[in-house]
DNA sequence: GTGAAAGCGCTAACAA
DNA sequence: TTGTTAGCGCTTTCAC
């Protein structure tokens, strides 16, 4: 079926090592057989074999990604731009999804490692991150992205989370809202707990009432009930803040049921900033992560590994833009359409 | 770094067969061995090398998936429904994206045939798919997916387009537009003219205008102004139809701008449904293609082929649903809330 | 039921 | 610069 490296030899008349040097490039090949090779090979549809390549050189060019669900657009994204990237350099990426299931994640990891890919890329389901011993052992170079648990100490690439919180929270503060509410899937997560830190951070500084925090899960109906009572009755709160790209839904969706109109009567920061948030009315102000530096600062780390950098850790921390777009206004019977609270000398 | 199968054969005491045969399963072998086999083996932290066990073999447990575009969110739930089904079988899964341009579908196909994979799933970049040929001669089994070129006569997994088109048009017309703009990202798609075919019999059968197409690209300010048009001034339409999903957003943006209430003014159908669509306020009436039961399907049509089913082509033709929400009402001017036209007797 | 040995396609040493 | 050869880690005969 699939044509060897000694048919293509035998067809342009030389040995197969020399057919190796021609696509590799190691070794220098005289144009002429070079040329030859190139030619046998087209005509019989050679593609060198990169299992077999592998195996014998002892080096790969492939590299895995495991993150905790295929369906998150933002891992997504992550994926697409590092494909990019890897593809660039001659790398493929083969995905696995943990499915955000700890023994999973342990499961896919040793199917990827089955593979003795040049590197990897773990965005984990937990701060535990149980695998992390695994793959010291193993000796391969991995990059934890996204979610980098406080206890992990080797290569990482992440946002600088609380910065993220402080953001939103001062965008609010500054159009008068006083009354927070903080949504994420889970809580669980370092990522986000340092966001719900910036937050907090922000509020307490403008001696503010601490947020209130609520875990949505990734249910509609579960989510639904927890945020509805701060947007109908006493505890009412008029500015929403989504942790997560499914806390995002989760309070457009309730304010919808609970026929709130954004953003006059509440506020709403979304997560992650993706294209539909600018096409729907209002337009979502949002937390835009950098995907595409992400990922180009995971493969430049990840890259600088395989390539034998041997140094201490390398670890990047990048900043969010805060998109301000029509969801975030004065909360209701603030008609000054001016900042009802001053942002304090020294600090934008 | 890595153990090797005759590490774990030493310290078990057997032959490198032996340990190959207990992890394959392939012949028996005594439980006491086994037992001793599997307890060095997780010492050692041992994990077959699936390229070297590819290689003699000669049969992979690895597919290839290439896609368009690894930032549309319809390929990659597709990736993610992939995945959960060739994993439960032991497969891995490669991807790679052709970033909609057809050398570069060629050059990552290359790339993944030189894995030498079980099978690939293919989406392609257009509907001239030129890798047909090369494909067919490498032998390797093959889905192409999704976009499926009349010409095409292998296998495939698809929708019906021509009924999602009939339905959406159904609908509107049942509430009483007239006058349609269907919006695509491109014409050059079948898929999307099939659409489009569904659409012009729909309006046909009811004696009505044909519909404006608009092909909207890919980018927010090109779409604008062709949208514009039939929003604004003495061409305006009633009823958008998306064929895509980034058509569905560019409608919902070219809306917005134009000052248009959705659905009091125009209404919309979108593309894909995805799970902001139903966060959004006014919720999305949307068409929805069935992307776990196609990922399903095509899973099950490349499982029996690289299980050695040689009949002839299988093709399933998936149908999409219509979710009626918030986005769709009767045009302006329609104050009874009834069909304006009656659906001929004899179809829904 | 198990071991010994050959060989998958390739590349790296070593010769020439 | 090129050919020859050994061997990467595994599976699969073929003996026993």
């Amino acid at each position: 079926m699939m044509v060897s490296i000694k048919e293509v030899a035998k067809r342009a008349g030389v040995s197969p090592g020399t057919v190796s040097n021609v696509f590799s490039g190691k070794r220098a090949v005289k144009p002429e057989l070079a040329r030859r090779v190139r030619e046998a090979a087209s005509e019989l549809g050679y593609e060198p074999d990169r299992a077999a390549s592998q195996l014998r050189a002892g080096k790969a060019r492939i590299v895995g990604v495991l993150v905790p669900d295929l369906n998150n657009p933002f891992f997504t994204s992550l994926i697409a731009s590092l494909e990019a990237h890897a593809r660039n350099e001659g790398f493929d990426i083969i995905v696995a999804s943990s499915h955000g299931k700890v023994d999973e994640e342990a499961a896919r990891l040793g199917a990827l490692l089955a593979w003795r890919p040049a590197g990897l890329v773990v965005i984990p389901c937990t701060d535990d991150f149980v695998s992390e011993e695994l793959l010291e052992r193993v000796g391969i170079p991995f990059i934890v992205a996204d979610r980098v648990p406080s206890s992990f100490a080797g290569d990482a690439v992440s946002v600088d989370n609380v910065e993220i919180g402080r953001r939103a929270a001062e965008h609010l503060i500054g159009l008068g809202h006083r009354h927070f509410v903080v949504a994420a899937s889970t809580l669980k997560l370092q990522n986000i707990r340092e966001r719900c830190q910036g937050i907090e951070a922000a509020l307490m500084r403008f001696e503010l009432d601490p947020p209130t925090l609520i875990e949505v899960g990734l249910d509609f109906d579960i989510a639904r009930p927890q945020l509805g009572v701060f947007m109908e009755g006493p505890q009412q709160a008029t500015a929403f803040i989504a942790l997560t790209n499914f806390a995002t839904l989760a309070i457009l969706w309730s304010a919808h049921k609970s026929g709130l109109s954004i953003p006059s009567e509440v506020s709403v920061v979304g997560f992650d900033d993706f294209s539909w948030m600018q096409a729907v009315s209002p337009a979502l102000t949002a937390i835009r992560q950098p995907v595409e530096a992400m990922g180009q600062a995971i493969w430049k780390q990840l890259s600088a590994r395989i390539g034998g950098a041997s140094h201490g850790p390398m670890r990047t921390k990048l900043i969010c833009d805060l998109v301000v777009r029509g969801s975030t206004a004065p909360p209701p019977g603030d008609n000054s359409g001016k900042p009802r609270v001053r942002v304090p000398a020294g600090r934008a």
